[in-house]
RNA sequence: GCAGGGGUUCCCGAGUGGCCAAAGGGAUCAGACUGUAAAUCUGACGCGAAAGCUUCGGAGGUUCGAAUCCUCCCCCCUGCACCA
């Protein structure tokens, strides 16, 4: 028998997880009482998850380890619709086998980060392809969408900005998103008896489009729990970096590169985020809450948030790799690093490249960084080196050096005759091996 | 199909014949200050080291000169019509 944590509603709760539910108290009692069955949405909109995705993953896991049974479901058939819920703009639609593949994907990294081997509440990966698949339209049409009313359905706030602004517009595929969603929730709750709908405060409108359908088709009772949007205190959006979306997937954002994202958390945002993603208890972070504030400079919680989070996300083999190029980049004891640190620093992630001696005189300084991606076009090298930001080793590379791809990677300059380690900026690291 | 309104540099959004690589804001990058923070200030922000080159939905045209005028085409929005 399992035995379920009581305290798991006021605990999201303390976290500031809670953003809507329905029900109010009685869901509350109702997950006290019993191990429930619940589930939450992510469509394949791209061949990995991102960190926006985070909460729910995670509150998915919560859900777990305080006793309740949480289905993962991909949305094979929703993400060839494409949810309109809040989006300015007609989205363009991926081909049926793009989706597939990126569905696919989608649940080997989904699975990560649920128990699949722990009894009664061992979790589920669901595919609604499954069951929208084959279905043919007139029973959807006759079966679900008879229960939906348009007026209704225009009026959710999801979808009104597209009716009303000027300029956008909607078609009735996307429109129709709802009623695909509300189904998997009505579908899920006759599979597996799945009583509960959580997922983004963006998809209220569709968490209770499916109670309602629940109920309608199955006289269910079930509820829904919607979490905040992940906002950050200067306005601008979470998750995302100069050189893009933080991926889930490492092959798309290093280990490095993740654990750096989270080490550079505003202090006005790191306690929450630490609530939101981590599994430290309240009183832990409340701790270290304190204790920066009573520490003079830099305070301790973003490190642990950088800990916590790519331990969870990417191991203790990638959390340490993390670790290891940080140590070695950001303490000042470059000039120390032996060959095989240097060796070690490339096989952990710190971006690199590979260079020929004999073609170095072939481009200026800027444009090897360009391709290197380390900067999106020669000019932001260029403003760089003006104001000596651009470091070989350690030396500050001038206007004059620029030209000669050669002289900047010199051989007096090189560590054991072939790295050099290029800092542009304050922060933008990138290790170069010459052969 | 008809009528009207639109498509501008990452985003929003000015610009209606030269002073426009194109106002302003946001985002982003770099510098100062710091704690690899925030706020603030400074600079950059189509590409190029530069000379210079390429842009304002697309293709042509008028003009000494076009994002701005004309023609055709594509796409979006709103209404009407068609259909019933």
């Amino acid at each position: 028998m399992t035995t379920i944590d009581s305290a798991l509603f006021d605990d999201l709760q303390a976290r500031g997880l809670i953003a809507q539910t329905t029900g109010g108290d009685v869901l509350a009692e109702y997950l006290a009482e019993g191990s429930r069955t619940l589930y939450s949405g992510f469509d394949p909109t791209a061949d990995s998850l991102h960190i926006g995705h985070l909460v729910p993953l995670l509150a998915l896991k919560r859900f777990q380890l305080a006793g309740h049974k949480p289905v993962a479901l991909v949305g094979g058939a929703t993400g060839l619709v494409g949810d309109p819920s809040f989006k300015a703009a007609e989205r363009k639609l991926n081909t049926p086998d793009i989706v597939a593949g990126w569905t696919n994907k989608l649940k080997a990294q989904v699975s990560r980060f649920i128990d699949f081997d722990c009894g009664e509440n061992s979790a589920e990966v669901v595919n609604n392809l499954d069951w929208v698949g084959q279905m043919n339209v007139l029973d959807f049409l006759r079966d679900v969408g008879k229960h939906f009313s348009v007026n209704n359905m225009i009026n959710k706030e999801s979808v009104k900005q597209r009716i009303d602004r000027e300029g956008a517009g909607i078609s009735f595929t996307e429109f129709t998103y709802m009623l695909l969603q509300s189904y998997d929730f009505a579908e899920l709750y006759k599979r597996y008896n799945c009583t509960l709908q959580i997922g983004g405060s963006d998809q209220w409108g569709n968490i209770t489009g499916g109670i309602d359908l629940a109920r309608r088709m199955y006289s269910g009772e079930t509820y829904g729990l919607t979490l905040p949007l992940v906002t950050k205190s200067d306005g601008t959006k979470f998750g995302k970096t100069e050189s893009g979306t933080v991926w889930l997937d490492p092959a798309k954002t290093s280990p490095y590169a993740f654990y750096q994202f989270w080490l550079g958390t505003a202090d006005a945002d790191v306690y929450k985020f630490l609530r939101y993603f981590t599994f430290l208890s309240l009183s832990d972070i409340a701790a270290i809450e304190e204790r920066d504030r009573n520490t003079e400079g830099r305070p301790e919680a973003q490190s642990v948030l950088a800990k916590e989070v790519t331990r969870l996300i990417h191991g203790e083999e990638g959390l340490r790799a993390a670790e290891r190029i940080t140590e070695a980049l950001f303490s000042g004891g470059l000039e120390q690093l032996s060959e095989p640190d240097l060796e070690q620093l490339q096989l952990d992630g710190l971006p690199s490249s590979t260079l020929v001696r004999a073609q170095l005189a072939d481009k200026p300084l800027t444009q090897w960084l360009v391709d290197a991606e380390m900067a999106a076009s020669g000019k932001q090298v260029k403003d760089a080196l003006g104001r000596g930001a651009v470091l070989i080793n350690g030396d500050a590379i001038t206007f004059d050096e620029n030209l000669d791809g050669a002289a900047c990677f010199n051989e007096s300059r090189a560590r054991f005759q072939r790295f050099y380690i290029v800092k542009l900026g304050k922060k933008k690291y990138h290790l170069f091996v010459v052969e």
